[in-house]
DNA sequence: GTCGGCAGGATTGTATACGGTTGCGCATAC
DNA sequence: GTATGCGCAACCGTATACAATCCTGCCGAC
């Protein structure tokens, strides 16, 4: 509600930027896609320049890849950064649910409540790519509670990509069954059980890594050169 | 070595975002300076188009703002992002200093030795501007020694930012003397002290934050309204 | 003398044009 | 049938042109 509508009269290029990071959190653009300027723009109804400025916003929180003379691809995670990804989220997102648990309100818990419930929604609607996608939000919300920005943006960030590491390395597709942490992180934060928050959040992280297949294999269409391990 | 010139044939816009940064970081850009793109085209002999995709980068990492229909201003952090840039720090440094003192190496052991001697220089020479550079350089270093890339990208900009921050709220101006904390922080990497240098790391920041003065004072060329204290 | 409005200049937002590169496909030779 | 070279089409990189907006200074009215 605050970040589809409000900002269109603000900046053109924030609504298609929008939109394509909604598309590849929701699974709808899958990692490697191409998107040329000249089509994004026209679906958009804008010229190329506005649509490159979205894509080097995308870029930037590197959803997208910039090749020169290449185009814009939809990122392809390796192994190695979806590790570091999940890395710093174990950095941030532990301390962070504890410093939400601490200043959590009840119109916040409301908000996360409906959060699962959106979810659960999305779900049993057969729709997995809105369901990551609130699953995504509501780790977001808990760092908007926490009420560090910088954090916050940081973890945005860093989920956004989760979410193309997950379409590219998630072990099985229909085990999307993660509603349970969500519920007891609720539970901890609306006790305002900060250690428990950051322990649970803790695992939970854990437990996402341990559902990906992280094992050394190179992302899908991976580069030739290795794929035929020739110098 | 690896950023600086490798870059400049890759995509035109880097090295004026470079520019802008290093500029900033060594504090011969001002918080507040307004950025024209006419202008900073023309020092580069480029065209606004480039200029803009320079200070779109540079905005999203918060070294700059873009208002619509008023340009790019150099950043002026506010005293809780200021808070909050070294709380960010304090999740992400320490532990990666532990990470990086586990597997450093000699070769980077001089480079970090090298580090010091040139900020020591800089000092000496009467160039404050370099040295806080090199200082931020050094901890961009021990991230880049952890071997963990997306952490050293939020790494980087948070000490870009850090370098706004000491820009207008810096205690006392002569007293850039955190040399020390810097070798103690190197012996402990050097003896593969995880545990030191994450203790080391963490004092260090808040040693940081001690030497600012963050007391709820808005940024010195603060909006008018507040700054003459009439409604 | 002060306030309000208006016009001019300056600067940004967006679109489009042009040049260069890439990659694909076809035709031809072997 | 396969391989090689050429040509074309699509796309990107950059510059420039035009429109919209904002700031500033001046002028007139009260």
């Amino acid at each position: 509600m605050d970040d589809r509508s409000a900002a269109v009269a603000e900046d053109s290029s924030a609504p298609v930027a929008q939109w394509l990071a909604r598309a590849i959190h929701e699974h709808r653009l899958h990692p490697g896609t191409k998107l040329p300027e000249d089509e994004v723009g026209e679906i958009f109804g804008v010229s190329r320049t506005v649509v490159r400025a979205a894509l080097q916003k995308l870029a930037h929180d590197r959803l997208v890849v910039l090749r020169r003379n290449k185009g814009a691809h939809v990122a392809q995670p390796t192994v190695r950064e979806a590790r570091e990804v999940f890395e710093a989220r174990a950095l941030l997102e532990p301390r962070t649910a504890r410093s939400a648990a601490e200043r959590i309100t009840p119109s916040d818990l409301d908000r996360l409540r409906a959060h699962i419930d959106e979810e659960h929604a999305a779900l049993a609607a057969g729709e997995p790519g809105r369901a990551l996608r609130l699953s995504g939000l509501f780790h977001i919300e808990i760092a908007r509670i926490a009420d560090q920005d910088t954090i916050c943006q940081f973890i945005t960030q860093l989920i956004a990509r989760s979410s193309l590491i997950i379409a590219l390395y998630w072990k099985r597709r229909n085990a999307l069954c993660e509603s349970h942490a969500h519920h007891a992180l609720l539970q901890a934060l609306s006790q305002h059980d900060g250690a428990g928050a950051e322990d649970l959040m803790k695992g939970h992280l854990v437990d996402l890594v341990s559902l990906l297949d992280l094992r050394n294999t190179p992302a899908s269409p991976r580069s030739l050169h290795e794929a035929l391990g020739r110098p």
